[in-house]
RNA sequence: GCCGCGUUCGUCUAGGGGCCUAGGACACCGCCCUUUCACGGCGGCGACACGGGUUCAAAUCCCGUACGCGGUACCA
C-alpha cells in the first residue's frame, strides 16, 4: 500500500491571511483530499519579532470560512502535535546537535555589526552579493575558526551565538519539482543559513524541514518565493538523513499593477489583500474559492464553475500552471454572481434579514422577503446590493433619480396620464402583476401610446428610479394601497 | 549585480510536432429577448515576446536575446 498523502499549510501568524495564502491552503486541501490524505494545518511562529496576536485566530477562521477543513492543527490535535512551531522549540535543538556533531553545521558569535562589516569590506573590493559562506566562514568569528576552548568557553558563558548550515563550497543540488520539473542550483550561491537564531528558536529553514519530516508530510505544497530556498531544504534532509518529501512550488498570485498583491499594490486598485477583507465584504466562499482555484489551474475542459468537491475530484498538481497569474476581480465578481444566483431566495432572505431590519426594511412575511429577493437576484453582484436597492419595496422613495425625471416626467401630459391610469389600478380587482401588466397594455394601445410614456414615469413615482425590475410585481407586491399613495406623493413632488 | 523560475487574446487559460485559418471564460462591443436595468441567447473584437536553429512540418523541441516575477536576512 502507498504512503498515505499528507500535505501541510504552514502560514507564519505575521497578519491577517493573505489571499494568495488561502490559494495556496486550498491546493494543498484538494491535493490532499483528492488522494484521500490528510491536510494539516501548522503554525510557524518562529519569528518573535513579527508575531501578531490575532493572526492565528484569523487564519483558522478564514480557511474555515472557506471550507478547508483541516484534521490536524493548533486548535485540533492529532498524533503529530505540538502544531505551533514555538511549542516545539526543544526538538529542533536536538537537530541542530546532530548537524553540527556531524560537521554539516557550526557555531557563530559574530555580531550584527560583524557580519555588516564583511559585507561592506566585501562589496568594496568588488564582490557585489557578498554572503556568509564557505569563503568567508573562515574569517569569521565560528567554532570553525576559533580555538576549540575558546568555542567552549563561549558556549558556557552564554555568548550569543547562532548555528549555521555549512553548504558545500560548489555542488550541484537538483531535485524534481512537481510543477516545474528538475530544478537545479549551485552551491556557490547559497550562503550559510542561519538554523538556529541566538534567541535559541530555529529559522523557518531548519523548523520546516524537522517538522515536514516529524510530521511525515509526503507534499511540500508551497507558493514559488520558498522554490529559491529549496535546495537548502534538500542539503538539510540529506544531512539529517532524511528523505525529502515532494516539492511544488506554486506561481505567485500578482497584481495588476505588476509584482506580487502585496496590499499597498492592490488595494489602491479595489483588490483587498486579505480574506478578513471577503469575509466582511460577505462574498461567497465558494466563489472565492473557485475563482482562487482558477488561478493557476484548470480541469482541463471546459467547466468554469465548479464546486468544492468537484474541485477536489479534479485537481491535480500537473494541471497547475508555471507562470504567474495576475489577480481578475472582474471574474471574481462574476464567479459571485454565478453562486448567489444558484442559492434559494430563502437561504438569501435568512441571511440578509438582519440587514434588512437594520436599513428599516421590515419584513412583513416570508413570501413578501423572497419575492424581494427573487426580484433582485438578476441584479446583483454581492450579497449586500440586495440591502441597497431593496428600499422602495419597503418605503415610498424620498427622492427621485434627476435624470429620469429629466427624461420621462413632462409636465404638461405625464400627470394626466398617471392619474387616469392610477384609476384603472385602484378600480382593478385583480391586483396580480400579470393581470396589472394587461390593464396597462390595453390602456396604452386604447391611447396609442408606447409603452415608455407611462412606464418610465409610473416606475419613478413608484421606486424613485429610472431602472428596476419588473415594475408590476413592484407595484403587485407594495399593493393597492401604497401604489395609490406613492402615485399622489408623486404627483404633488414632481 | 548574481542565482532561480517564467513568457498564448486586456485578464484567467486550452494547447505537450501535423486535429490550430489557435479553443473556452471574464471584460468590452453589437444583435435578439424585453416596459427599463439586469438575466439569458446569439455574434464580434482580440494572442502564440523577438531572433536563430532542428524537422517534410513548431504555439508546441533546442539555443540566444528581451521582458516579467521571485530569491539573495539571526523574515517567513
Amino acid at each position: 500500500m502507498a504512503t498515505p498523502v499528507r500535505v501541510r499549510f504552514a502560514p507564519s501568524p505575521t497578519g491577517m491571511l493573505h489571499i494568495g495564502g488561502l490559494r495556496t491552503a486550498l491546493y494543498n486541501y484538494l491535493f490532499a483530499k483528492h488522494h484521500g490524505g490528510e491536510f494539516v494545518l501548522r503554525i510557524e511562529d518562529t519569528d518573535q519579532n513579527r508575531y501578531v496576536e490575532d493572526a492565528e485566530s484569523d487564519i483558522t477562521k478564514s480557511i474555515q470560512w472557506a471550507g478547508l477543513d483541516y484534521s490536524e492543527g493548533p486548535d485540533r490535535p492529532g498524533a503529530f502535535g505540538p502544531y505551533r512551531q514555538s511549542e516545539r522549540s526543544a526538538i529542533y535543538k536536538q537537530y541542530a546537535d546532530q548537524l553540527i556533531e556531524n560537521d554539516y553545521a557550526y557555531f557563530a558569535f559574530d555580531t550584527t555589526e560583524e557580519i555588516e562589516e564583511m559585507r561592506s569590506r566585501l562589496e568594496k573590493s568588488g564582490n557585489p552579493s557578498p554572503k556568509y559562506d564557505a569563503i568567508t566562514r573562515m574569517s569569521m568569528k565560528n567554532s570553525l575558526t576559533l580555538p576549540k576552548d575558546e568555542v567552549e568557553r563561549r558556549l558556557a558563558s552564554g555568548d550569543p551565538y547562532v548555528i549555521r548550515l555549512k553548504v558545500p563550497r560548489r555542488e550541484t543540488v537538483r531535485f524534481f519539482d512537481e510543477i516545474r520539473g528538475f530544478v537545479s542550483f549551485e552551491t556557490q550561491g547559497l550562503d550559510d543559513q542561519v538554523l538556529m537564531k541566538s534567541d535559541g528558536l530555529p529559522t523557518y529553514h531548519l523548523a520546516n524541514v524537522v517538522d515536514d519530516h516529524l510530521m511525515e508530510i509526503t507534499h511540500v505544497i508551497r507558493g514559488e518565493e520558498w522554490l529559491s530556498s529549496a535546495p537548502k531544504h534538500i542539503l538539510l534532509y540529506n544531512y539529517l538523513g532524511w528523505e525529502p518529501p515532494k516539492m511544488a512550488h506554486l506561481p505567485l498570485i500578482m497584481s495588476p499593477a505588476g509584482g506580487k498583491l502585496s496590499k499597498r499594490n492592490a488595494e489602491s486598485l479595489g483588490i483587498p489583500v486579505n480574506v478578513r477583507d471577503y469575509v466582511t465584504k460577505q462574498y461567497e466562499p465558494q466563489a472565492v474559492v473557485n475563482f482562487l482555484a482558477f488561478l493557476g489551474w484548470n480541469p482541463g475542459d471546459n467547466r468554469e464553475v465548479m464546486s468544492l468537491d468537484e474541485l477536489v475530484e479534479s485537481f491535480s498538481l500537473d494541471r497547475v500552471v508555471k507562470s504567474g497569474s495576475i489577480f481578475n476581480f472582474n471574474k471574481l465578481t462574476w464567479y459571485n454572481e454565478q453562486y448567489l444566483r444558484s442559492r434559494s431566495e430563502a437561504s438569501i432572505l435568512e441571511q440578509v434579514k438582519p440587514d434588512f431590519e437594520a436599513a428599516g426594511c421590515s419584513i412583513s412575511s416570508q413570501e413578501f422577503g423572497e419575492t424581494v429577493i427573487r426580484l433582485i437576484k438578476d441584479r446583483a453582484s454581492l450579497i449586500t446590493d440586495f440591502v441597497a436597492e431593496a428600499g422602495y419595496f419597503f418605503n415610498a422613495p424620498e427622492s427621485y433619480d434627476e435624470k429620469t425625471v429629466a427624461k420621462a416626467w413632462k409636465a404638461d401630459s405625464t400627470p394626466a396620464l398617471i392619474i387616469e391610469f392610477a384609476e384603472i389600478l385602484q378600480s382593478s380587482a385583480d391586483f396580480s402583476a400579470e393581470h396589472l401588466k394587461h390593464e396597462a397594455h390595453s390602456f396604452l394601445e386604447a391611447k396609442g401610446l408606447g409603452f415608455g410614456k407611462l412606464g418610465l414615469p409610473l416606475r419613478l413615482a413608484i421606486t424613485g428610479k429610472g431602472a428596476g425590475p419588473d415594475l408590476f410585481e413592484v407595484i403587485a407586491l407594495i399593493g393597492k394601497e401604497e401604489t395609490a399613495k406613492r402615485i399622489q406623493k408623486a404627483l404633488e413632488t414632481l
